[in-house]
DNA sequence: AAGTTCACG
DNA sequence: GACGTACGTGAACTTC
């Protein structure tokens, strides 16, 4: 047996685990031989990763292994033949990458372990049980449940997924049971996945309850007779023998043999020889060139090379807590010889509107950053507090230089600190936003969070939220966290935010991107921040009504619905009411979507509903009232802060792709309108006492830009003389104007908008494709500018790999040059919309951040915005100042593409006013 | 975590 | 010759 200076640290992998999330991550490619190899890429990459990072480790393994499943038979299957029999067959194009994800373990010279009659669980058990024994330390990667149950004292799992460990203390937040008690709570659970049958009627809840009455499972199952709930205890009765068969099958494996002895996976270099042959047999040149030119590899002898492949390591260590006025002094010192300083405030609780600060972190040059801790510690009197700053002493510091106009502030989705800060009345400026940076340069080609950048520009894994607080229940605020994590947390996140900033600022101008970050996106983090604070009343008393009066409703509804139907289902499930009303029923229709599911949608209804379905009609009604109730009337209600008494959004400045804000917890911008029922709903969002509610929205505004960029004469010139643009079409068109071919003619309005196509515009129309295609010759014949418009925007598109407003918003579509036709053809849509409905954000952007100054000269300070819905804006205004109010909003509107650009025609607004949203329209 | 549906502009 | 269709969002719900 081998001694071992340092202590001795076994990995295990659990490959199978790996094998899958690599399948579903990854599209479907191929290898250099045509074969399917999704997979397989996917499952190197992580390989590579894990080596490397494994590396980097200060308990760096000295053993390590990756441990497959060797057949879909273990004696699982003896034991139960029902086991995992529900599991179907792995996918086609996945079964061919099995051996070859075998022979990538081993070309990475890392041993690849299977055994037969044995699943990768009791392999990884067994080897577990053995190193336990020789004294060595034990880290499982994987997050699979059954896995859990082998957590103790110097063994824990790693989950790959979330980048976090999970010991004991983990387990007992899932469950509420420890590790050695979890085989007994997964076997009275029982899992569906698996086909272990377990105990009717007992859940994860019922369980740990169970487990933690009666200490273990045949305590339980001996106490049975005096459980009180008369169910559960028939349950635990009678299905006594399945529960121990349950536990059986759950139970890991640990005394068989080792496949190899454990000495054998003593961690070595990587031979880069088969890595290489392996890398371009497949054909993977991008790995292949890492691992190329007589580089070392990941693992081989220690070296840094792949580290050293960013510019500049993250060292967690280096960044240092300030707790004493001493240290804060000599930072502010620093920020004021720098000129300029990354923040980040940390709280408890994701809602800025809500959120208490727990301390602030600063960086002022790559690799320097500090973490400022002020909230630690419980908020009730008996918690203790560790040591930390002093709150109103650290506001008082900080607040002169977070306000000081010669110093900048670099925030990462800046909106949030704002509202934080204001409430201790800090006001940040001036500042400079890394996402805002990142959406105005690169929108379209990745997304702009702090995570993805860094893994993209630094090739750095920052410390994710989740492994410092959690996730779902068990998930602690960051006034819990102890604060050299939160140092290394918070720190991390500053220092990054800095580099950002040093990488993305200076790309402003040489990708001609200044204009739309200086005069329309960076103005508007605190005017959103002051929108999201002031937050809108709703009438929780009209809403609970509503929710009572549709819950009644759809009660009736699904009884009738059942009658109907010949048997009860889950009405919500498309896949139930599929089979309900094409299967059991018969009715006439057929495979629709792309999973072979039955399609239900509004269209299909409709359809059986004008065939003279009953049925269809009420699942209809059905589905309407359901959606009112649960994503409004129901939802609403729970938002109201309790402070305020006020539902505040949260806007997101980089939701969409072409510039538009979105809106969430709750989303603001989907509220009912179209339907009598839907507009009770905005109804309940009324005026505060002494106020009303002013609607102001643009009319057109999406056709009279695109008539303005295609410099269309007829439409600007319909425009200009005030006709209906609808009509007008419709004229054009059909020659005629009726109700029906104005409706019509409004579509095909909308279509050219959304980049058209023949097939869309017939199934939209209800007509055959042929006479779709006549109608969009005609159009183009009628209004040739717009055709125009298209052709050089396609162009231009193809060209560059972006579209641009006149504002200089830039989307980028690398789609345009798919190999894929329909890709191809989705991407040239977009081409044609991004840059309308982008200008159309932009023009109502610069109406925002224009109208407080505006209101404020006019002396109507205490008029607020409360909500943009895309060509809408929403105030809440004292009565008496209403009539004043009108024109100054108007003029701001109206005003606002200028001076930067002078439309050639003009923006009209609509202004209505009332007691409640419904009432403004 | 993905797929389906549906609320809005 | 087949493909699969409007553009942009977010939330709830079921299923795997």
């Amino acid at each position: 047996m081998t001694e071992y200076s340092e202590k001795p640290h076994l990995i295990l992998i659990d490959g199978s685990g790996y094998i899958f999330r690599a399948y579903h991550r990854l599209p479907p490619l191929t290898n250099k031989a045509g074969l399917p190899a999704g997979a397989v890429y996917g499952f190197t990459t992580m390989l590579w990763k894990l080596v490397e990072n494994i590396r980097k480790q200060d308990d760096a393994p000295t053993h390590f292994a990756v441990i497959f499943d060797s057949s879909r038979k273990s004696f699982r299957q003896d034991l139960y033949p029902a086991y995992k029999a529900h599991r179907p067959p792995p996918p086609e194009d996945l079964v061919p990458q099995f051996p070859l994800i075998r022979e990538a373990t081993r070309a990475f010279s890392v041993p690849s372990i299977e055994q037969e009659g044995l699943e990768a669980d009791d392999i990884i058990a067994c080897y577990s049980r053995v190193a336990l024994e020789r004294g060595f330390q034990v880290t499982v990667y994987s997050s699979d449940k059954d896995l859990m149950q082998l957590i103790q004292p110097r063994l824990n799992l790693f989950d790959p997924v979330n980048n976090c460990l999970i010991g004991s203390e983990q387990v007992v937040k899932k469950f509420g049971v420890v590790p050695e008690k979890l085989g007994d709570l997964l076997a009275l659970m029982g899992d569906t996945a698996d086909n272990i049958p377990g105990v009717p009627g007992v859940g994860p809840k019922t369980a740990s309850r169970l487990i933690n009455e009666y200490g273990n499972l045949s305590e339980i199952l001996e106490s049975a007779p005096e459980i009180k709930q008369p169910k559960l205890r028939q349950n635990l009765i009678e299905y006594k023998e399945t529960a121990i068969l349950s536990r059986e099958l759950v139970a890991l494996v640990d005394d068989k043999p080792l496949p190899e002895p454990l000495d054998n996976l003593v961690v070595k270099g990587v031979d880069m020889t088969p890595l290489r042959d392996f890398l371009s047999e497949q054909g993977f040149s991008s790995l292949l060139a890492r691992a190329g030119g007589g580089q070392s590899a990941p693992v081989a002898d220690g070296s840094k090379e792949m580290a050293a492949s960013s510019s500049q390591s993250f060292d967690p260590d280096a960044y240092e807590t300030v707790i004493d006025e001493k240290a804060l002094d000599r930072w502010i010192a620093d920020i004021y010889q720098k000129g300029q300083v990354a923040v980040d405030t940390e709280t408890d609780n994701l809602d800025a509107t809500q959120a208490q600060l727990v301390g602030v972190s600063l960086s002022t040059e790559a690799g320097k950053a500090c973490y400022i801790p002020c909230g630690h510690g419980g908020h009730d009197l008996l918690d203790q507090k560790p040591d930390q700053m002093d709150l109103l002493l650290l506001v008082k510091k900080l607040k002169p230089v977070l306000e000081d106009p010669s110093i900048l502030k670099i925030g990462q989705n800046i909106k949030y600190d704002m509202i934080v800060l204001s409430r201790y009345g800090i006001s940040v400026q001036p500042f400079d936003d890394t996402m805002l940076l990142s959406y105005d340069l690169d929108a379209g080609r990745h997304g702009h969070g702090m995570d993805e950048l860094s893994l993209l520009y630094f090739d750095h894994q920052p410390i994710s939220f989740k492994s410092v607080c959690g996730t779902g229940k068990s998930a602690i605020t960051f006034n819990h966290v102890p604060i050299p994590a939160a140092t290394r947390y918070a720190a991390e996140d500053a220092d990054i935010t800095f580099r950002l900033w040093a990488l993305l600022k200076p790309r402003l101008s040489s990708d001609g991107a200044t204009r739309i970050y200086e005069e329309v996106d960076r103005p508007l983090p605190p005017v959103i921040a002051r929108m999201e604070q002031a937050g809108i009343t709703v009438d929780s008393v009209a809403l609970h009504h509503l929710s009572s009066r549709f819950a009644h409703d759809i009660s009736r509804l699904e009884e009738e619905i059942y009658v109907l139907a010949g048997c009860r289902f889950l009405i919500s499930s498309p896949k139930q009411l599929g089979e309900v009303l094409f299967g059991t029923m018969g009715l006439a229709g057929g495979k629709k979507s792309k999973s072979g599911q039955y399609s239900t949608n509004v269209t299909e209804l409709e359809r059986l509903a004008a065939e003279g379905e009953a049925i269809a009609s009420k699942i209809l009604e059905w589905r309407q009232l359901s959606k009112l109730k649960s994503t409004y009337s129901d939802a609403l209600i729970g938002k109201v802060n309790p402070e305020t008494g006020r539902v505040h959004t949260s806007f997101s400045l980089v939701g969409a792709q072409t510039g538009r804000l979105s809106s969430t917890d709750p989303n603001l911008q989907n509220i009912p309108i179209r339907t009598e029922i839907g507009r009770e709903i905005r109804n309940a969002f009324i005026a505060k006492k002494g106020h009303l509610l002013l609607s102001a929205d643009y009319s057109q505004i999406e056709l009279r830009l695109a008539a303005h960029v295609a410099d269309e004469k007829a439409l600007l010139q319909a425009f200009r003389e005030k006709e209906d643009i609808h009509a007008l079409t419709a004229k054009q068109l059909f020659g005629h104007v009726d109700r029906e071919s104005r409706a019509r003619a409004k579509t095909i309005n909308f279509a050219i908008l959304y980049g058209i196509s023949a097939w869309g515009l017939a199934a939209r129309l209800e007509i055959d494709r042929f006479s779709a295609q006549e109608m969009i010759d005609r159009y183009f014949e009628r209004f040739p500018a717009i055709r125009h418009y298209i052709d050089r925007t396609l162009d231009f598109v193809r060209l560059h790999g972006y579209v641009e407003t006149p504002f200089g918003r830039k989307t980028h579509l690398p789609a345009i040059k798919s190999r894929k036709v329909t890709e191809r053809q989705a991407a040239e849509r977009q081409a044609i919309n991004a840059p309308i409905q982008g200008m159309s954000a932009d023009i109502i952007k610069r109406a925002m951040v224009r109208m407080e100054p505006a209101l404020a000269k006019a002396g109507l300070s205490s008029v607020k915005m409360l909500l943009q819905v895309h060509d809408e804006l929403i105030f809440e205004v004292p009565e008496e100042d209403i009539e004043k109010a009108k024109p100054v909003i108007r003029q701001v509107m109206m005003e606002a593409a200028l001076p930067i650009v002078q439309l050639s025609v003009d923006l009209e607004v609509e202004i209505g006013t009332g007691t409640s949203w419904g009432a403004a329209h």
